[in-house]
DNA sequence: AAGGTGCCCAACCGCGTCCTT
DNA sequence: AAAGGACGCGGTTGGGCACCT
C-alpha cells in the first residue's frame, strides 16, 4: 500500500491507523488547517497532502457527525439534490457536521434508489410529486454553464436558476436562499422559519 | 464451515479554480 | 499576463463486512 513518488520519497495509502490519525489530529489542533503539503511533511505522516486534507475534512475535524441520516437530513439531502443536482459541498453545507463525501455516499447507496422509487410511487410524502429524471441543475448542465458564470460584486448569477425559477439573484458561495436547519435543544433537525423554503420552490 | 455475492463507505484520482509570485 | 503550486470538488474504486447458499 505504498506508492513511489518523484522517485525517492514513499506514499502510503489506504485506510487510516488510529496512530496516524492522532498525529494528524494534533499536528492540525497545534498548527491549524492549511498547508497540507507542509503538515504531511512535517508531522511525520507518510502521506499525501490531500490524503491528510481529506483524513481531517471527513474524519477528524471536530463537531462531525457519524452515524445514521435522520428522516429531516434525508428530506433535505433530496429536496437539495432536487434543486442542485450533485453539488454535494454545497448540500453538506446545509447539514451540520456532515461532510460532503458522506452526504454523496449516503445519496448514492440510499437515496438515489429512494428518490427514483418515490418518483414512481408518488404522490407522497413533501415534495414527492415534484420528483423528475433530471435536477434542476445536473453535472453537466453545470459544466456547461461554466462555474461562476455571469458574477458581478461577488454574487454569482445563475442563469440556470432563473430559468427554473421566476429570476432572482442567487449567491452559489453562500447558498442562500436555501433553508438553513437549526438543532434545537432535543437534537432534532427542523427548517430555519425564517425562511420559507417552499415559498421560494414551491415546486419541491 | 466455506465460498460467493452484494452493499457500504473510506479513500483515491483527475480536473477545475484560486492564489501567489 | 503567465506560470506553477495549493486547494476543493465530484466521480470512481476497492477493501471489508454482512448476508445468503
Amino acid at each position: 500500500m505504498e506508492q513511489k513518488t518523484e522517485g525517492k520519497s514513499y506514499t502510503k495509502r489506504g485506510l487510516w491507523k488510529p496512530e496516524e490519525d492522532m498525529i494528524l489530529k494534533r499536528y492540525v489542533e497545534t498548527h491549524g488547517e492549511g498547508n497540507w503539503a507542509d503538515i504531511s511533511r512535517r508531522s511525520g505522516l507518510k502521506r499525501g497532502g490531500k490524503s491528510c486534507r481529506l483524513r481531517w475534512k471527513n474524519y477528524l475535524r471536530p463537531n462531525i457527525k457519524r452515524g445514521s441520516m435522520s428522516p429531516q437530513e434525508q428530506d433535505l439531502i433530496i429536496r437539495m439534490h432536487k434543486l442542485l443536482g450533485n453539488r454535494w459541498s454545497l448540500i453538506a453545507g446545509r447539514l451540520p457536521g456532515r461532510t460532503d463525501n458522506e452526504v454523496k455516499n449516503y445519496w448514492n447507496t440510499h437515496l438515489n434508489k429512494k428518490s427514483s422509487s418515490r418518483k414512481q410511487n408518488a404522490p407522497e410524502s413533501i415534495g414527492a410529486s415534484t420528483f423528475t429524471d433530471k435536477p434542476v441543475m445536473s453535472t453537466e448542465v453545470r459544466r456547461s454553464h461554466g462555474e461562476g458564470e455571469g458574477e458581478e460584486n461577488g454574487v454569482v448569477r445563475n442563469t440556470w436558476m432563473e430559468e427554473e425559477t421566476n429570476s432572482f439573484d442567487y449567491d452559489v458561495r453562500v447558498g442562500s436562499p436555501l433553508p438553513l436547519i437549526s438543532h434545537y435543544p432535543d437534537s432534532t433537525l427542523v427548517f430555519d422559519p425564517c425562511f420559507a423554503f417552499t415559498d421560494f420552490f414551491p415546486l419541491l
